[in-house]
DNA sequence: GTGAAATATATCATTAAGTGATATACGTGT
DNA sequence: ACACGTATATCACTTAATGATATATTTCAC
């Protein structure tokens, strides 16, 4: 019984959380770039190649999928319950990824 | 005027934001691993590639340095200043990345 | 005192991730 | 007609991460 072997995501990376994110309300691709350049103001931003070529990481790994099919160059995207599950995953782990440093600085005399 | 080309880094992976960490005390490389699976209960790991590879940037874009060159086979590293001010810097970004998914899941009503 | 386990560092070969450059096409305003 | 913004896509390349493996030392139980 030919199982669904869809790519097992454990983490995300940065770009992959931030694609993620927008993708929570239904959007076009093309939004990511911009929302994610505003969001962080310049400091962090994602290209077309790395747009798309994750687009189609997080599309195998079922975490978003295609809302419509539009009929000339548009696709909206949306996160599908597992994705926004491992979202919030991500954004509990980022969580603590902060309180261990802020633990550690603190402790080392650097806070 | 030969410039000290070093390698720049602009954000942290997040195997390296965890080594870095490790390094605000002065430390063996081999504590970095025990003490990432202690801290995260498993969920995130680092092995000696990732470990030693790593190392070898943190310490070619001066974020480490060697602080003791043990007569066998061990070494002691401890973040420099600029080391510590970068991991600042990223457990910042990181409080952003979750404060922005937040906003958004929230605003989505999946919080 | 010897053999097993833990400590500690290192490299090789490979896969995964990210990106600069470039291309295409549609829509809108002028 | 054409410039600009929207929107998607791919190629070739670099950077990052990792599984496997190797080596040497220390510890400590038997």
């Amino acid at each position: 019984m030919a199982r669904n072997r869809s790519l097992e995501i454990g983490e995300l990376t940065d770009t992959a959380y931030y694609i993620l994110l927008c993708f929570v309300e239904e959007n076009h691709g093309y939004v990511v770039m911009q929302t994610v350049e505003e969001m962080t103001n310049g400091q962090f931003s994602i290209g077309p190649a790395s747009l798309y070529s994750t687009i189609q990481k997080l599309l195998s790994a079922d975490l978003i999928e295609i809302t419509e099919l539009g009929e000339k160059n548009k696709k909206t995207y949306q996160a599908t319950g597992k994705g926004i599950e491992l979202l919030k995953q991500e954004v509990e782990r980022r969580r603590e990824m902060v309180q261990h440093a802020e633990d550690i600085l603190k402790s080392a005399g650097e806070w």
